[in-house]
Formats: C-alpha cells, sequence, structure tokens
RNA sequence: GGCGCGGUACCCAAGUGGUAAGGGAGAGGUCUGCAAAACCUUUAUGCGGGAGUUCGAUUCUCCCCCGCGCCUCCA
C-alpha cells in the first residue's frame, strides 16, 4: 500500500516513493534545548513517531536523524542564568527530553545529532557558499545573499516583496546587503559563547545547522524533511536556499509539516500560563500513555486543541482497548472458529492500514479499530467468539500499536525507572532541572504489582467466606491507593486509575 | 496589508456530490453479594449563515459572519 502524505513543497497530497527502494531517510527537526519540551513539541515528536513507525511497518529501513539545537540566544542566555557553560546547560535539557522521549514511547531516531559538535562541518559549508557567491562577510557576520537563490520562497509561497525594511526585521541586523539575506555565522559578541574558526570568532546562524547535519548524514539529497508548520518559513525555506545554492541538487523530496496544538483554544504563551510540559501534566496525575494517545488521535495537519478534558476522554478510550486486549487474552472461549469473525479482524487490519496510508489518518486508523473491538465484544458476550479467533484478533490488535504503542499499561513502570515517583503534586516551570533530583516528586506512590494481588487474594478468600465487609474494606483500601478492583467472569481483575 | 487554515451532536473528531465514521460524556439494559468496572443499545433530517450550480450539496462556486496561524524567535 502506497502511503500518500501531504507535501509542503508540492501543496498536496502525493504519493511517496523514496530514493532508494526499501530505504527512507529522514531528517526531523528536534529541539532547541533551552528548557522543558513542552506539549507542542511533543505533538510534532509524536507525528513524527507515527510516520516512522508506519514506514518501518511497511517494511522500510528508517534512517532518521534529529538534531538538537544547542546554541542559540535562549540557550546562551538561561546558561548564563544559571551560572552553568553553554554544554553543561544543555546537557541536563537533553538528558531531560531523552526520558521524555522514553515516557512518550517515542522510538529513538537512529542520528542524533547536536549543532555544536558540527561547527567545522558548517565553516566548510559557509565557506562553499562564499566561494560560489551566495554567501557574504559583513563586521565579522556571514550573510546569505538571498536574490541570487532564485528558487527561494518555493516551499512556503512567500512573496519577497511582502518583507519590507524597516519592519518586522531584527533591528540589530542593520549592517545586511539586503533585508532579506539571512545570518549563517553571526560574529562573537561581548560575553558570548563562540568558537574561533577559519571565518573569525563567532557562532552559527539558526539555519546552517540543519542544512549541515542533514546531508551530511542523509546524502545532498534525502527523502524526507519534517518539522512544525511555524518552521517552514523562515527556518525550512532558508535551509533549501543553502543547501541547493551549495549542492546545486535538489534538497529535500517531500516537506511535511505537523499543525500546532493550542490549548484551550489558545495559543500557548507564558503569559497565559498554559505551557506545559510533560512533567506538568504528569505532576497533575495524567499519564504518558494518555498524552500520547491525545497526541496521536488528532490527524497532524489539523490543530489540536489540548485540554484536560480531552486527555481524560483519551485516557477512557484508550481504556477500553486495553479492556478489550485484555478479554482476548484471558477470558475462556470455545474451542472453533468463526470465519466472520475471522473476516472483522481481517478488515479492521485492512481499514487501520488504509487509513494510516491516507496521509497518516490516525483519527479513521482509530474508528477501524473500535469497529473491531464493538464486534468482537458483542460476540463475546453472545457466546460466539471461539478460541480460534484470538490470533487473528490480536494481530490486528497488535499491529495497530506497532503504530499507537499505548497498550501496555507501563507507565507506573517507566515513572519509577527514572525516578518520577511520590512525593509533591507539582513542580515549578522556574526551577532549574536536575532529571534524577527534584523531579523524583512527582507523582503519588502507588502500591507494588505483589501487594496488589496479595490483597487481592486476601479479599477473594473473604468474599469466599462471605464475609462482605472485610472484602469491601480491601477494596476500598485499594481504591484509595489508586488501585481499581474489577470482577469478571475470570475472576478479579486490577488496573491502576 | 500579503499568504494560509478551520467552523460537523454536550465535548473531542473523521468523512463524502447521493443522503452523517469513531471515541468520551449522558440515558437505558446485561452482569454482580452489593457496588464499581466491563460489555451492549441509544443520542446530528443535521454538517457557521445566505445565494448559486446540480436530479440531488454537509461535500463544488460566490458572498458574508466567527475563530485561528504564518509573514519576526517558535514544534
Amino acid at each position: 500500500m502506497t502511503l500518500r502524505i501531504y507535501n509542503t513543497l508540492a501543496g498536496r497530497v502525493e504519493d511517496f516513493q523514496p530514493i532508494e527502494d526499501k530505504k527512507v531517510r529522514i531528517y526531523t527537526c528536534g529541539l532547541t534545548v533551552y528548557g522543558y519540551a513542552h506539549i507542542g513539541n511533543y505533538r510534532t515528536f509524536v507525528f513524527q513517531d507515527v510516520l516512522r513507525r508506519f514506514l518501518r511497518y511497511q517494511g522500510y529501513e528508517v534512517v532518521q536523524v534529529m538534531n538538537l539545537t544547542d546554541v542559540d540566544d535562549k540557550t546562551i542566555r538561561n546558561a548564563k542564568a544559571a551560572g552553568l557553560s553553554l554544554r553543561d546547560y544543555t546537557d541536563r535539557y537533553i538528558e531531560a527530553f531523552d526520558i521524555d522521549r522514553q515516557l512518550l514511547s517515542l522510538e529513538k531516531p537512529e542520528i542524533v545529532v547536536r549543532a555544536t559538535d558540527h561547527i567545522d562541518d558548517m565553516v566548510k559549508l559557509i565557506q562553499t557558499l562564499e566561494q560560489k557567491g551566495y554567501a557574504y562577510k559583513r563586521e565579522g557576520s556571514y550573510y546569505f545573499r538571498v536574490e541570487k537563490f532564485s528558487d527561494y520562497g518555493k516551499l512556503s509561497k512567500i512573496d519577497l516583496s511582502g518583507i519590507r525594511a524597516g519592519v518586522r526585521v531584527d533591528a540589530d541586523e542593520y549592517d545586511k546587503a539586503n533585508v532579506r539575506d539571512f545570518v549563517l555565522w553571526k560574529a562573537a559578541k561581548e560575553g558570548e559563547p563562540f568558537w574561533d574558526t577559519p571565518l573569525g570568532p563567532g557562532r552559527p546562524g539558526w539555519h546552517i545547522e540543519c542544512s549541515v547535519m542533514s546531508m551530511k548524514y542523509l546524502g545532498e539529497t534525502f527523502d524526507i524533511h519534517s518539522g512544525g508548520v511555524d518552521l517552514v518559513f523562515p527556518h525550512h525555506e532558508n535551509e533549501i536556499a543553502q543547501s541547493e545554492a551549495a549542492t546545486g541538487k535538489p534538497f529535500v523530496r517531500y516537506w511535511l509539516h505537523g499543525e500546532h496544538l493550542v490549548v484551550n483554544g489558545e495559543k500557548m504563551s507564558k503569559s497565559l500560563g498554559n505551557v506545559y510540559t510533560l512533567r506538568d501534566l504528569i505532576a497533575k496525575g495524567f499519564r504518558p500513555t494518555a498524552i500520547r494517545y491525545l497526541l496521536a488521535s488528532v490527524p497532524y495537519r489539523s490543530i489540536l486543541n489540548f485540554t484536560f478534558e480531552g486527555l481524560q476522554q483519551a485516557r477512557h478510550s484508550m481504556e477500553r482497548l486495553r479492556n478489550f486486549h485484555y478479554r482476548l487474552t484471558k477470558e475462556a472461549f470455545p474451542a472453533g472458529k468463526s470465519e466472520d469473525l475471522e473476516q472483522v479482524a481481517a478488515s479492521g487490519r485492512r481499514s487501520f492500514e488504509e487509513a494510516l496510508a491516507d496521509n497518516l489518518n490516525t483519527a479513521e486508523a482509530l474508528a477501524a479499530i473500535f469497529e473491531m473491538v464493538r464486534e468482537g465484544n458483542t460476540a463475546m458476550d453472545q457466546g460466539k467468539f471461539f478460541d480460534g479467533n484470538r490470533e487473528a484478533f490480536l494481530d490486528t490488535l497488535g499491529r495497530w500499536d506497532q503504530i499507537f504503542a499505548v497498550l501496555e499499561d507501563n507507565d507506573q513502570a517507566k515513572l519509577r525507572q527514572f525516578g518520577l515517583v511520590k512525593g509533591e503534586q507539582k513542580v515549578s516551570l522556574e526551577e532549574v532541572p536536575v532529571p534524577n533530583g527534584e523531579a523524583k516528586k512527582m507523582l503519588v506512590e502507588t502500591l507494588n504489582d505483589e501487594e496488589i494481588e496479595k490483597r487481592i487474594a486476601e479479599r477473594e478468600e473473604a468474599r469466599r467466606g462471605r464475609d462482605f465487609k472485610h472484602a469491601d474494606q480491601i477494596r476500598n483500601d485499594l481504591l484509595k491507593s489508586g488501585i481499581l478492583l474489577e470482577d469478571t467472569k475470570a475472576g478479579a481483575r486490577w488496573k491502576r486509575m
């Protein structure tokens, strides 16, 4: 099944065809590590994760490069405020990001790179651009001569005449030859980090790192470049200009952009106080898997309206899928096999695959799987689900989960693994992060599996003796610890709230 | 000013020129020692408003209203 995907460059949905038959090369703009990533960032990362998972699902080998921008005005400012070197400061947030990534079940890109490890490569590219007449130097800084690159604007469809001198243009870059020109290399400033290079002392401009690192690891022309919509202009437009001016070859074949997320219908902003990090949400008691589910459930090209109610709804939807999975694995069914049900499982699989192939329509993929769940549940309730049907349903559900990755209730285990359990309910946004330090005090500690099982056994014993008072006592105690008991036909089942 | 996106039930959210997926919540039911949970059923003559094209429009065209994004750092 060919993936059809919206290519910003083409301005329409296109069939995806990689350069190399069974291999896909992807570059994704990662994070500027000046602080914790927020859920808006994660919306984009979940989209990119769904993309790479679906490509792998289709049998492609994926080589994904993700960059981490570890030098820019904000990182410099914040590192200085924290009294740390740029490296020490950004290391902390990179570590925090890696933990978040695992909490959200984002597959690790094959190659994760940081800008400051590629200064030499950037210098070389800028030198090439200068030799070809695309770059010029002014007062220690290098700029890209936009008017020399005739394709400028082809991605964002921007009208260059719309950029007017003196309006909406960084005032301290007055020394550019043309207001449209963008900086490749910034001359060193007093009190700021800089690198001594053949270009002179300074630090890289924002766009150059992505051109350099993507081409270094993926070649001068590669398949997919993705990021948030806000990057279309100027970031990606400038990347194209730098890269294609230097190589004379097409830079990227498919440009993919994820829409933003808003909170309660409003843009996230510090002044509104609605910027949430993953840790903020965990501290409020929300589960990483529910967050992933919510972020994945809205197709990537639509604005996602993030609300706590929506997160709660996501949690419940996800629970329904897990319940069905539980029945499939634990409930006893009569021997035999229903051909009709085999068809239900097969068509569920086909439908969700088709939905994803259609520009990653995750909402439709969900609908497909829920339809299968309902039919399966109905058959089970009527005694018409057979042992022989187990495998096909588990197969479809498992395949679906290769993309969505939310079936397993592993939140508690992961939070423990990263020390994000017990203690206070809220961690201030302003605190300097120590991923394994104060971040430990986040979730209310709950009982471990053995303790829970033991209490349940005790309750079963009480119930057999018709000592319901004691049984109910245990049930209530567990509930207070966040453990919900469910008496099913197959015995007592528990889950964490 | 330029470019672009969106308005579908109480909430989230697909989709189509042929008569509205799915989830959550609510209601009813099944199950249960009770309860919860779970499961089933059910919930838009309607898709922002108006006009047009058409045998037929939520889906196409035009106008209007509302919300939003980008054009400057931003996922």
